[in-house]
RNA sequence: GCGCUCGUAGCUCAGCUGGAUAGAGCACUGGUUUGCGGUACCAGCGGUCACAUGUUCGAAUCAUGUCGGGCGCACCA
């Protein structure tokens, strides 16, 4: 809708044209400044150039007026814009707000440690790079989901000993001597007992089958990792294994060139001199490779692919690490302003205002799957897509288990839900309702369809700002309208029934694309719950 | 100390590529159709947009500085 509001003005103007939301809907559909902008060069007061710009419109089809006020150009669309935009989204309801972007872009997400079960601050990364996904395939970029797993160094190692350490105390009884880091959780038990099962006792005992143990052990925590997104409707189309890259390390390093050198017996990246605060270690005086040697590796792998944007997603701890794989990138003679790094911020979880107790058995860490079983996976996924993903947030469970208006994943649901039962309760089908036209609503009418019909804006502007949160204040907004005229005006009966159910198509077809996209599936219905 | 980031209503947060009177939800207070799901709606209360200076016709938004919070500053991942 407003790309062929834009079109039109950049065609008239010769110019691009900043189309804003007017603040009070009164003023019309879309407004713009371009007087402001103009009276330097015109040397004319914005008054009065907005008048003359007005005057300067014909009869068209998709403006009913254009008018001046203080400087601003107000437009106000045509009924039959409107109408007939509704109708073919309607009738083309599954590409509502689609388009045909081509870019291929690689985005990686989650790729925590196969180390232990997902814990509420990988969620919230998972979450929003689900829905960034959702969002850009609906846009038509062919993006490939992609999950990086550490599966070599120090943390496998880790692993390992933790099994055994936990194996030895629940499973044969031992005291052990806990050294200085290890993991903790039941899972470890679980993984104890299998490892036990599979290769006998001795596993527990032999220090030097701690790889062993954790090279069996990390496909099977990637299976509860795995378990856990695809609760909350994630799902990735690669997983890269980090161990799998080291063949490749020394044509990496020669491929780096000059951005690599010799010092102390060392092998350094010279990334201070791209931006970074100083050089850093690649390989170590025992040879062994630094954690930053698999992400130079990875990334090498990942532009040899050949994308045409690389997107990744962070745990926000991680971002004084962004300008050394950056400098990475360049001395493998790649462009790194086609790698994008987005962070995610840490989550802090109340309930019913108290912070929320960390488990114990969990290692105290507040695990993924404790909040899904506890709110579910729209709520969860909710949550996190409504804030910005890269400020610290802090949310209470209670009042995402409420069933009313304050909680704001029932609120859009009740919405959905109450268009699908009044749809069912009417006499009137399908054909008919869509066979209505939207011309002749009135004033609250019309702007309940204008919101409904913003979609498509919303869905573009939230992906290519990465504010996901765009589309479920959106949606938030497009509910309350909804309820607020359902409450205003009686539908059933009411002379314009087959217009006003059509509207509320409209509005429904918005609410459950929307939801979509964040990976939630829209209510036929409500059902009461007990708590 | 250095880097990044945040500071907007009592609380949680939008708004930030400069634009019309700074918004929402929660909380609190008071209301609502003898009608489609009241699981809803309406109204009220509440702000020096941390502070200062600058740029501009115009600043919550941009720049610089100050203060305050978070994160990072590994040959750990």
């Amino acid at each position: 809708m407003k790309q062929r509001v834009s079109a039109l003005l950049r065609e008239k103007f010769g110019r691009e044209v900043v189309l804003e939301k007017p603040k009070d809907r009164s003023f019309g559909h879309f407004a713009t400044p371009i007087a402001f902008s103009l009276s330097k060069e015109l040397r004319k007061s914005p008054m009065i150039i907005a008048e003359e710009l007005a005057a300067s419109f014909d009869e068209n089809e998709i403006f009913t007026s254009v008018e001046p006020v203080k400087g601003y150009l107000n437009f106000r669309l045509s009924e039959n814009f409107l109408s007939e935009y509704s109708t073919w989204a309607l009738q083309n309801s599954s590409d509502f707000g689609k388009q045909e972007k081509s870019e291929r872009i690689l985005l990686e997400f989650v790729s925590a440690n196969p180390t232990g079960p997902l814990h509420i601050g990988h969620a919230r990364g998972a979450v929003y790079g689900d829905t960034l996904l959702r969002l850009g395939r609906h846009l038509g970029y062919d993006i490939t989901a992609e999950y990086y797993v550490n599966d070599a160094g120090n943390q496998i190692d880790l692993l390992g000993l933790s099994i055994q350490l936990e194996g030895r105390r629940n499973i044969l009884h031992e005291d052990v001597v806990y050294p200085e880091s290890y993991y903790r959780g039941e899972y470890l038990e679980t993984l104890a007992r299998e490892a036990v099962e599979k290769f006998g006792n001795e596993i527990l005992r032999d220090v030097s089958r701690q790889k062993e143990l954790a090279l069996w052990a990390k496909d099977s925590v990637m299976d509860i990792i795995v378990k856990d997104l695809g609760d909350t409707n994630i799902f990735f189309d690669t997983f890269v294994n980090e161990s799998s890259l080291y063949d490749d390390w020394q044509r990496v390093l020669a491929k780096m060139g000059e951005g690599v050198y010799e010092k102390e017996g060392k092998i350094w990246i010279a990334s201070e001199s791209k931006g970074d605060e100083k050089d850093r270690v690649v390989v170590r005086e025992d040879h062994r490779p630094t954690y930053l040697a698999g992400d130079i590796v990875y990334h090498n792998q990942k532009f040899e692919r050949g994308y045409d944007y690389y997107i990744n997603i962070w745990g926000a701890d991680h971002h004084g690490y962004i300008p050394r794989v950056k400098a990475a990138v360049e001395f493998l003679g790649y462009d790194s302003s086609k790698l994008e790094v987005l962070l995610s911020q840490m989550v802090s979880l109340l309930k019913d205002g108290e912070p929320y107790k960390m488990s114990k058995r969990a290692g105290n860490v507040i695990l993924m799957s404790d909040i899904v079983q506890e709110i579910g996976s729209d709520a969860l996924r909710f949550i996190f897509a409504s804030k910005k993903s890269d400020t610290a947030l802090e949310f209470d469970l209670a009042e995402f288990k409420k069933q009313d208006s304050s909680n704001p994943i029932f609120y859009i649901q009740y919405a959905h839900a109450r268009i699908k039962t009044i749809l069912a309760k009417s006499d009137m089908s399908q054909e008919e309702i869509l066979r209505a036209s939207l011309k002749g609503l009135n004033e609250n009418a019309d702007a309940l369809l204008f919101d409904a019909l913003l979609l498509p804006e919303i869905i573009e502007d939230a992906f290519s700002s990465r504010q996901v949160q765009k589309l479920s204040d959106y949606l938030k907004a497009l509910a309350g309208s909804l309820h607020k005229f359902y409450y205003d005006c009686r539908i059933l009966g009411s002379e314009d029934e087959a217009k006003l159910l059509k509207l509320f198509m409209v509005v429904a077809l918005s609410l459950k694309t929307g939801l979509s996209l964040m990976g939630i599936e829209a209510k036929e219905r409500m059902v009461k719950t007990e708590d």
